[in-house]
DNA sequence: CTCCAGGACACTT
DNA sequence: AAGTGTCATGGA
């Protein structure tokens, strides 16, 4: 395995809150770099980044990525942070006078950023999120790098550091279900599941890239999805919102649903979420959200329903 | 022991 | 098509 050199960036990222953007539960690959103060340490690809907070608009970026040709590291945390997008666009000029109340509290988490994360790895990581735990959640995606991702060691601060990159399709798809198991949460149908959408990934019978297109329809790419057996309304939105770089995409869990009631009166919210309402209450979203980021703004109100309400602190 | 955690699916009406 | 029950499993 090789050693590289890290070299350093500075990245003037501005309106970038790092803490909430990378731990408000959408990337299960960013975690604290507990030997530096305010840093924050993620595996994007075959690269590890290693990003310290300087002053409150700029940060210090460490990468073992090599600029590509024709894209500087720059342009690449610009797409990944999503930087081209202005949060100001998130909600209407009258969402303030409409729910002050929230709008007050939401102010911390409003630079917070979606993050245009690697698909495969996000179909993955998101499969592993049904009726589970933050905590647990993050626990299969390290795994599941763990045991089946490239091993990769840099140096860092004069030591060595070492970390797994996500399975490649075809790895995955060629584990076998009962030691893959231990991957995910001990849940044999979840790992069959998990193998049985990598094969699609790997055969080109599900074309990721193909769904990241915009000129496909939403609901086009939503259904391609979930003819996935694993994959439900719900998953699908998640993967279209931080895999697929859809931010219309807004998918609705059960935070959703109690701040849907709580904080907008929605009533049918608290209802169960079959089908017919989960499409109804996105509806509903659509009439109180800029539709065309919806699943943008949708996830600071997660996130600040998760940490300021429910005082959560698992991301 | 009970309840919850970023649901999906098969099985009735 | 729409509603209801069942499955699955570790952690608080």
């Amino acid at each position: 395995m090789s050693i590289k050199n890290l070299y350093r960036l500075d990245a003037n990222l501005e309106g970038l809150n790092i803490e909430g953007t990378l731990f408000s539960g959408q990337s299960f690959r960013w975690d604290n770099y507990d030997e530096e103060k305010n840093t924050f340490c993620g595996i994007i690809g075959d690269d590890l980044f290693i990003i310290q907070r300087v002053g409150r608009a700029s940060c210090t970026i460490r990468t073992t990525k090599n600029p590509g040709q024709g894209e500087t590291t720059k342009d690449f945390i610009t797409y990944y942070f999503s930087l081209d997008i202005d949060n100001k666009r998130l909600f209407h000029p009258e969402f303030s006078e409409h729910y002050p109340h929230v709008w007050q509290l939401i102010q911390p988490y409003t630079f917070i950023k979606v993050l245009r994360q690697d698909a495969f790895e996000i179909l993955i990581s998101f499969m592993c999120a049904q009726g589970l735990g933050m905590r647990i959640i993050r626990k299969q995606v390290s795994e599941l790098a763990r045991l089946l991702g490239k091993k990769h060691t840099v140096t860092l601060n004069n030591k060595p550091f070492t970390y797994n990159s996500f399975p490649t399709p075809e790895t995955l798809a060629a584990a076998d279900p009962e030691s893959l198991r231990f991957c995910t949460n001990n849940n044999c149908i979840r790992a069959k599941n998990i193998i049985n959408a990598a094969k699609s990934v790997a055969s080109g019978r599900l074309d990721l890239k193909n769904l990241c297109d915009p000129e496909m329809p939403f609901e086009t790419a939503r259904k391609q999805l979930c003819a996935q057996p694993g994959i439900g309304y719900k998953i699908a939105d998640c993967i279209l919102l931080f895999g697929l770089h859809r931010f219309s995409a807004f998918p609705i869990d059960t935070h959703v649903r109690q701040y849907l009631a709580a904080w907008f009166s929605i009533k049918e919210s608290l209802q169960s979420l079959t089908q017919k309402n989960y499409l109804f209450l996105q509806k509903q979203v659509s009439s109180i959200l800029n539709p065309e980021l919806a699943g943008f703004a949708g996830h600071i109100l997660f996130h600040c329903w998760r940490k300021e309400v429910k005082h959560l602190t698992s991301f």
